[in-house]
DNA sequence: CATGGATGTCGTCGATCGCATACATTTCAT
DNA sequence: ATGAAATGTATGCGATCGACGACATCCATG
């Protein structure tokens, strides 16, 4: 899941806690940060701390990757190749029966 | 390119930067930010501004994405094939003749 | 309605930020 | 070797951070 802005990182850093089970409190322990952070981070704060942001992420059990000119991929990388949206498909060619 | 940590991330923005034949006053004036910010995210700094991380790596046109539990995947997503590392299967069958 | 948990907000405090400027050092082409 | 550009470092400044504790909401449940 791409994402560019502190706000983005907020919001999937919220979905991935709440699909854990845990609360603000819970995060902020396993991340070594104060609860009141994570309210901020979640909220999208553009002035937190990059390395506090790696921990919470670390404990979230989250992995980022960047890509771009001069990036190197890793020797032995993938192809990735499209695969269809099965439910798109399946609805292009249904009746059009409501 | 995975990365988990501000040096990782330092290098990277390094890397790229250098490859765009950048200096690092040049990036600073693009990100909007200090020279002397650009100097210290390049040695990992871990408590620098996330806001400002995000605007460098705009400036230099990268990417992120996350992955992890609870995130979501695009619809009609892509499957990721291992493609072989020619150089080393090659290596692999060469004449022992150092 | 009463209770408890989760979440958001406020104020205080010491610590650190990032910018500007100036200077030191390294790198690189000639 | 020499000079200029690029990069690293030091200082001073106002501004902001993040932890902590205390409240205020909101919501589900009994």
């Amino acid at each position: 899941m791409k994402f560019r802005t502190p706000l983005e990182l907020g919001l999937l850093i919220r979905r991935a806690r709440r699909a854990r089970g845990m609360t603000q409190a819970d995060l902020a322990g396993a991340a070594g940060v104060g609860r009141q952070w994570i309210v901020a981070i979640e909220a999208g704060k553009p002035r937190a701390e990059l390395g506090k942001a790696f921990q919470t992420l670390a404990a979230l059990d989250l992995s980022l990757s960047i890509h771009g000119e001069g990036i190197p991929e890793p020797a032995g990388s993938r192809i990735r190749i499209a695969v269809p949206d099965i439910e798109a498909v399946v609805g292009a060619h249904e009746d059009p029966g409501s």
